[in-house]
DNA sequence: CTGAAAGCGCTAACAC
DNA sequence: GTGTTAGCGCTTTCAG
């Protein structure tokens, strides 16, 4: 009988290890590693006795432990530093991670940072403490120099959606700025001069890269911004502040809000005063059904599913040893025409 | 200079190990240990010594390497087999346990299996070969006694959704039957005898559930079920098939869809036909947006957040070593009425 | 309070 | 082909 209390549950059995398949097989352990390794160099008998064995004890490798010793010390698993799992850009990141990692026998660990940057150099150190070979990071934090030391020791970190500050490595970012533009572009050539803008917490890079499109544009066409509303993270937030926009005494023709949250909660305070076919709008971000509204919803889509992609590929060219200087890459976003922001406005010819 | 050219990465520098710090601090390695893990028993000057050492290293603890030593031998991550990462039933879930486990320390694998009973083992063996303390599986296969043998060493399983097959684990599951039954019930009431049904794949149990409760509630209201169509897996599927009824002589008055996917498929047929405020329709599932639309959707609503939370429940009092028979856990599913739903029927008084 | 020795499950390196 | 020895980074056990 030998040790082991350990890797056993509550009310369990202890797992077999690879000692226990050799020494019922007759081998030594090195056999059975190569057996379950697949090496070659194993006779035919031998080979079918750890099969046997195997089967007999049900034994399951323990990759962990295996990947202690490996040469090259990988834990074949990458970590996801989301935003939130539960909100759809996130979700579907993390599934476009999921799959350019499956194809490797790459597992993935995520988590959510709801724009906590503690929460943020939490997960990262759970992660490493873990060994993940490389981070996938949404940051919350307004300064992520803490990675590079976190991290010096080429562990491959990708940012996406956000910029890094304060460290060199890859990012994959949306075109935050041209998108913006064009929303601003599409809204004037409907007719409309006095287009609102609606943004999220101006913390957020993405939202303050979104405003400077915004107001970039309307100075392209000689206009100078009527209404500005930051700092919006809620329905709640956006559908008042939209209420109150409304109400007022000239209100805006035309909106442009930075976010589908805040889309939505514009949709909100538009549809209660009945408004939604009068006043124009343009939402940054897609979002499931919003074709199916009424009117059906013109936006600015970002491609998460894309941006998940190359994150990866970034990933897995550095973790296959290519080298090269830390990059942006830019991911496009594109107008989706559908009705709400076709709305004319007092301009329009 | 000590090994190790294993935890390195292409370019770069070899992680500290605790060695490293216990050599730079002139103290033992077990004292490293003693200072890293918070254990009592360090005299002060020591202690001073070793953090000093490690802020000079920058060393960050392997926590996969205490845990292969470690008395319980966990690696402090759970896994979650789960539909697909980025439909919102499985992201909510996902983001239910990672709240749960948060406050544990404890970090989440999570994978997708898109309905395929392969990629579902596939998922499983990888889990385990990482080590995880615990299993929650929204199962595709229709049979998981694989599962009992796999995970024959007491780490707990929490079936969710769907109840397990050849296995007996603890489960959490909506309460399927009843909600499809309300939703009847809601219709009838409104006037409607000529209720069609619209089901996903009937290989999915949650769906035969749904048609079971569709099916005995019409028959306590003395009506026999008129059109029923199963196996709509996509929003296309959905729409086609809805569209044919709604062509047919006579065309249903209300519609019953048993799932988020079909129902927006009804909605786009019922909106092409320009028949949205005529038939009646009551989804299972909520979905985001459901309240905008033009009729709002009345709706069959789960709580997949409520269903993590359980779950998680389950497998951490088991892992606190907690034992009791595997026991199935019914959420309660509840109707939420927005309009569709109450579009009168030829019945109504 | 501190450290030496042994070993978790596995594989690298080298022998035979 | 196959086995032996050493050791991955850490913690256990136990001696001082």
């Amino acid at each position: 009988m030998h040790a082991a209390v350990s890797a056993t549950s509550p009310s369990g059995r202890t797992r077999p290890t690879l000692r226990d398949v050799a020494l019922l097989a007759g081998v030594s352990p090195k056999t059975v590693s190569r057996v379950v390794n697949g090496e070659a160099g194993v006779s035919a008998p031998k080979t079918a006795a750890v099969q046997r064995a195997i089967a007999q004890l049900d034994y399951r490798p323990n990759f962990t432990a295996s990947s202690l010793r490996r040469a090259n010390g990988r834990s074949a698993a990458i970590a996801a530093v989301l935003e939130d799992l539960a909100n759809p850009f996130s979700a579907v990141l993390h599934r476009a991670l999921e799959d350019a990692a499956r194809e490797r026998g790459v597992l993935i660990f995520a988590g959510s940072v709801d724009e906590d940057p503690d929460r943020e150099r939490d997960l990262v150190r759970a992660f490493r403490a873990r060994q993940a070979d490389a981070l996938v990071v949404v940051p919350a934090s307004d300064d992520q120099s803490y990675l590079g030391r976190e991290v010096n020791d080429g562990t491959p970190v990708v940012f996406v959606d956000r910029p890094p500050v304060g460290l060199s490595v890859d990012a994959v970012l949306a075109d935050n700025h041209h998108g913006a533009a064009m929303a601003v572009h599409h809204l004037v050539a409907h007719g409309h001069r006095d287009i609102a803008y609606l943004g999220d917490l101006r913390t957020i890079t993405t939202a303050r890269q979104r405003f400077q499109g915004f107001k970039e544009a309307l100075s392209d066409h000689g206009i100078r911004p009527a209404t500005i509303v930051h700092d919006l993270h809620t329905e709640r937030d956006s559908e008042a502040a939209v209420r109150g926009l409304l109400l007022a005494d000239p209100a805006p023709t035309a909106l442009f809000t930075s976010q589908n949250i805040v889309t939505i909660g514009a949709i909100r305070a538009l549809q209660q005063l009945g408004r939604q076919h009068e006043v124009a709008l343009v939402g940054f971000d897609d979002f499931p059904l919003a074709d199916l509204l009424s009117p059906a919803v013109t936006v600015i889509a970002q491609d998460p599913s894309e941006m998940g992609r190359t994150a990866a590929s970034l990933i897995f060219r550095r973790l296959d040893g290519e080298q090269w200087h830390p990059t942006s890459h830019l991911v496009a976003t594109r107008l989706i025409v559908r009705g709400s922001g076709e709305i004319r406005g007092p301009h329009s010819r």
